[in-house]
DNA sequence: GACGTGACGGTTGAC
DNA sequence: TCGTCAACCGTCACG
């Protein structure tokens, strides 16, 4: 069991196999490519492959957004209450009638469209499974309640699993661990180092520590493969090497006399709050990130606050 | 060398 | 409870 998690790539990166990488990597590939670096040089940094880098790029050009699809589950049902209930009543007005017919009327009436409506086999399952005896009350009787629909559509947006030691136990997907939350708006917690190496320009550190929670669970340096021999302890796990994660701990995030979020703006050589900054795509994707998790984090429960005010 | 693409092995969650 | 299925994932190799 504890042979599950982590692996690396040819990049010297660290990688959950099918498991999508990290928010918080996500979203710095695509902050990178809108300074203009390369996707081939994004992909060094990040020691994500080239591959990654791309579709999560063309994805983020087609949809604007970072998050990675839905994984898993199953398709939408088409026979939903409201159909069955339809047919049942096509099936009482006209004992008669056709399963194809019913479907032309299911699609005549506006009950389903082209792309939701059952097919024949399915009426006649229906028409037999569920309205076989249309004496007896049905599950689905308008007089009762139907069943409880799923909260999410089925292309709802994934949810990253992975545990966040910050984030309130005990529901598995109550608060997504991906971006930390406050009341009214998102924090980036990281530091802003001025040396000039990409990553440290961009502050690409301890992004999964941060940002993500613990990126993959249970601990990075658990991960089996993360492997110490072959891993040399200062060299870098997706752009993230070692020491700078440690050193982000001792240096979080900087802070305004007044506890704002400050960011360092290392092409302005200057701090500016990072709440008041001007929107762009990036902090589109934020609210991206922030608007979904306020929309599953159960009305605000489980806020938290990962960054630590600098104390002068 | 950079990049798009598809195969591949893997995970996930609804049914 | 468990297996199946179809969605997704990132890596890798190829062109």
């Amino acid at each position: 069991l504890e042979q599950t998690y982590g692996e690396v790539n040819q990049l010297g990166g660290v990688f959950v196999n099918g498991r999508p990488l990290p928010n918080a990597i996500r979203l710095r590939i695509v902050e990178l490519a809108q300074l203009g670096i390369r996707p081939c040089d994004i992909s060094r940094q990040l020691r994500v492959s080239h591959g990654c880098v791309s579709k999560i790029l063309a994805r983020y050009n087609e949809t604007g957004s970072i998050l990675p699809g839905a994984i898993g589950g199953s398709k939408p049902r088409v026979t939903t209450p409201n159909v069955v209930k339809h047919i049942r009543d096509y099936k009482q007005g006209d004992p008669g009638i056709f399963a194809w017919e019913i479907r032309d009327r299911l699609l005549a009436d506006g009950v389903c469209d082209k792309y939701n409506v059952p097919s024949v086999s399915s009426i006649s399952r229906i028409l037999r499974n569920k309205i076989g005896n249309l004496s007896q009350p049905s599950p689905y009787d308008s007089t009762k309640q139907p069943p409880p629909q799923p909260t999410l559509p089925y292309n709802h947006i994934y949810q990253y699993p992975y545990p966040n030691p910050m984030a309130s136990s005990g529901t598995k997907m109550g608060h997504h661990p991906g971006v930390p939350v406050t009341a009214g708006h998102v924090s980036i917690p990281r530091s802003w180092p001025s040396a000039h190496s990409v990553s440290n320009i961009l502050g690409i550190r301890a992004f999964m520590e941060q940002t993500e929670g613990s990126a993959y669970p249970p601990k990075m340096e658990d991960w089996p493969s993360v492997n110490r021999t072959a891993f040399h302890p200062a060299q870098a796990v997706n752009g993230i090497d070692k020491a700078a994660m440690e050193a982000d701990i001792k240096y979080p995030q900087v802070t305004s006399s007044t506890g704002d979020f400050l960011r360092f703006c290392c092409r302005c050589n200057s701090t500016f709050p990072l709440f008041s900054a001007p929107a762009s795509p990036i902090s589109r994707v934020v609210k991206e990130i922030e608007s979904k998790r306020s929309l599953e984090s159960n009305g605000g429960r489980g806020l938290i606050s990962v960054s630590t005010p600098v104390t002068p």
